[in-house]
DNA sequence: ACTCAGTTCAAACGGCCGTTTGAATTGGAA
DNA sequence: TTCCAATTCAAACGGCCGTTTGAACTGAGT
């Protein structure tokens, strides 16, 4: 009897993953989830028990995948040049603008609670919160002076993906006037090659200031 | 009879400009708004013809206040060297980070946007978006070499917003770990000038680079 | 004093939300 | 076969949402 448990269980997840992707975490009612997986209304507090039980469940396989993932990896970006670990993550942190895979996703949840915080999220991010900027601190650390201030690396980390993020987050805008830019593969290149060399320059500048 | 109509009205946008840039547009329900405005609950509706109407409203004089403000104001911007312009511009959007004044406000409900648009954002923006990123893209353009393609001016404007704007978003981070940060004058003064540092480097680079 | 358009008001409406309920179903264990 | 716990299911619940309704009030114009 546990069978069909489970293959219940994946649906919801994999439905709810889609459709927090899109809509964030209030704009997907449990009605659409239970219907996308093609499960009873119930199965969710059955299984959840609730909506914010679901939610937790899928941050928690999302961040797994995402700090297992290469754009959080530390030991794949010090192998690199500091430049090109760079480069790596701004690419990483760039590619749900093509939302096609399952990580792709999974950023998109993430930006959606960077903007209005679920209490659910903060929850879950109050436990879980700090490895998540310690590759783009570490990666950041490596443009800054050694007697760099925690501080400021935590804001040069934050200010790093922010410069990612409001494209992901500003996606849609894109396809719009002024713009009219067809997001596909090259663009993305394009925009990772831009950003790289602004924040490379940004931070050899701040460094040498410092 | 109409002193009393006007003054609702007033009370109204009032009290929404202040709610919708702390909760968002969903997050404010009209029974909060009118709660807080000490008015009827049909009267959004009597005087603004819906919760829709009200906000369009209210994002109309946002956007006029915002465009003829400091910050936004091309003739003062070109009236200073392009580093003092590229400072006084971040130090206009970090600034809701204070949020004391009713610029502020503005500048945070804008922010909500920018994460989730509303249909009546969108509708909004469709009409009015032209003049918003000019003068970011202006600034940018002084950093850039003179024949650099439209696109990429577009996407240094928007590359520069994001660096203020990850701050503005997720202001209620800072006072939790690992940030612990008091967010008063000085701080926003000290990101101020180091975001400007950071993006006159990148700017310079990349101009360099090109 | 009367009228009447403008405005306020309490109450209700219909809709979507997350959740609960209790009965029906399922398939392995006794 | 009988039993039983795990799971599914249709239906309902209570709550919040934006909006509508129709009556009550207000004060300037006649």
């Amino acid at each position: 009897m546990t069978r069909p448990a489970e293959y219940t269980r994946h649906s919801i997840i994999k439905a709810a993953v889609d459709l927090f992707a899109e809509k964030g975490f209030e704009g997907a009612s449990v009605r659409d989830i239970v219907t996308k997986a093609c499960v009873n209304q119930a199965a969710i507090n059955y299984h959840f028990k609730g909506k914010d039980g679901l939610y937790l469940e899928v941050l928690k396989t999302a961040f797994e995948k995402l700090t297992d993932h290469a754009g959080f990896d530390p030991d794949k970006l010090t192998s690199l040049s500091r430049e090109e670990a760079l480069r790596s993550f701004v690419y990483q942190q760039l590619r749900p603008l093509l939302f096609r895979d399952e990580m792709s996703r999974y950023i998109r949840m993430f930006a959606w609670e960077s903007a209005h915080p679920t209490k659910v999220f903060r929850k879950f991010m109050a436990t879980n919160s700090a490895s998540y900027l310690t590759a783009a601190v570490d990666l950041v650390r490596r443009f800054l002076p050694p007697g760099t201030q925690k501080r400021a690396a935590l804001c040069g980390a934050i200010w790093l993906m922010g410069q990612c993020s409001i494209f992901v987050r500003n996606r849609e805008l894109f396809a719009q006037e002024p713009f009219s830019i067809a997001i596909d593969e090259p663009f993305v290149d394009e925009l990772t090659e831009l950003i790289t060399r602004l924040a490379i320059g940004g931070l050899r500048h701040a460094s040498a200031a410092a």
